[in-house]
DNA sequence: CTTTTAACCTGCCTGC
DNA sequence: TGCAGGCAGGTTAAAA
């Protein structure tokens, strides 16, 4: 479950179900798991064997879990990643890639689940003195829009500066992380801008208002247990959000838009798809 | 230096 | 039924 309120939603899943546990045995089924771990999968398990899990933080799509002073593991799900907290005894998933056993009597183990293997997970250390033991690989990931510290004029301010568009800025995670295709469609719908937006014409009050959209999308979409379409998408029981259903842009090709009625569009955009109300968000000027 | 594209994977759905 | 092609919520190395 891929953008911000999913990851958090399994965020909160492991601290409650896997923070303060001791790791007896970790176990890679599939080393492109830990391809982003430096010294491999026999360093990984090893490293692990014996550690006990911190609380887990985040920052937009990235999951970290302290495991001492100065190392963390760091979790990112790519396009279809999953922690789930499963009985012991309960058979291996087809695409279980990571297995914790702790050595607890809770009967429960900790198993990280991918089909398309695009997360992964990794140890690294810590930025030093970072009060949320930060790993070093995330120090230039952006600060997240539900992150107290996020500084609304520094975001404008880079706006302004790049010469991209406003869909491309909301995707580029070293500007503002956490969001994503769904967010990105959704957030500019409820501000009525188009995706194609150059990112320099955007006034400071524009910049506030898509602030606040994204905001309140996501904080719309926590609250419904995250967005999912399929039984990919999962908390860390197995269940899935329903803020689908809330969806007013995304995957809604031909239907009306919930403002005025125009049919939704959807248009091929970067590999993927965009989809915009062709009324509430028309085109910009062409530039040059 | 900044910006854009292509590639990395598996599985499912559609159309021929 | 089979098969090709398109599509999917992610990042990132390489090219422009």
């Amino acid at each position: 479950m891929p953008e911000l309120p999913e990851v958090e939603v399994v965020r909160r899943g492991l601290a409650k179900w896997a923070a303060g546990r001791t790791v007896a045995r970790a176990t890679v089924l599939h080393p492109r798991a830990v391809r982003r771990h430096p010294a491999g999968p026999d360093d990984f398990t090893h490293r692990l064997t014996g550690a006990t899990l911190a609380a887990p933080h985040r920052r937009g799509k990235y999951l970290w879990i302290p495991l001492a002073q100065d190392t963390a593991m760091v979790a990112h799900l790519g396009m279809s990643g999953q922690f789930l907290i499963r009985p012991e005894g309960a058979p291996a998933e087809k695409h279980l890639r990571v297995r914790f056993v702790f050595d607890d009597t809770e009967g429960t183990d900790l198993r990280f689940v991918d089909q398309r293997t695009f997360g992964g997970l990794s140890l690294h250390e810590t930025v030093p003195g970072d009060p949320e033991q930060l790993p070093q690989p995330l120090a230039h990931i952006a600060r997240d829009p539900i992150d107290p510290a996020f500084d609304d004029d520094a975001f404008h301010a880079a706006l302004r500066r790049k010469k991209t568009t406003i869909k491309r800025a909301l995707l580029d995670q070293s500007l503002i992380s956490g969001v994503g295709n769904i967010y990105a469609d959704e957030a500019l719908w409820r501000t009525k801008l188009h995706y194609d937006r150059p990112t320099a014409s955007l006034t400071r009050p524009r910049t506030a208002e898509l602030l606040t959209h994204i905001r309140e999308v996501m904080g719309d979409a926590l609250a419904a247990g995250g967005t999912s379409f399929d039984s990919m998408y999962v908390n860390v029981n197995g269940e899935s959000g329903y803020f689908d259903r809330s969806l007013d842009a995304y995957g809604r090709e031909d239907e009306p838009c919930r403002r005025c009625g125009t049919p939704i569009r959807r248009r091929a955009w970067m590999n993927r798809s965009s989809y915009f109300c062709p009324r509430c968000q028309p085109a910009p000027r062409p530039s040059s």
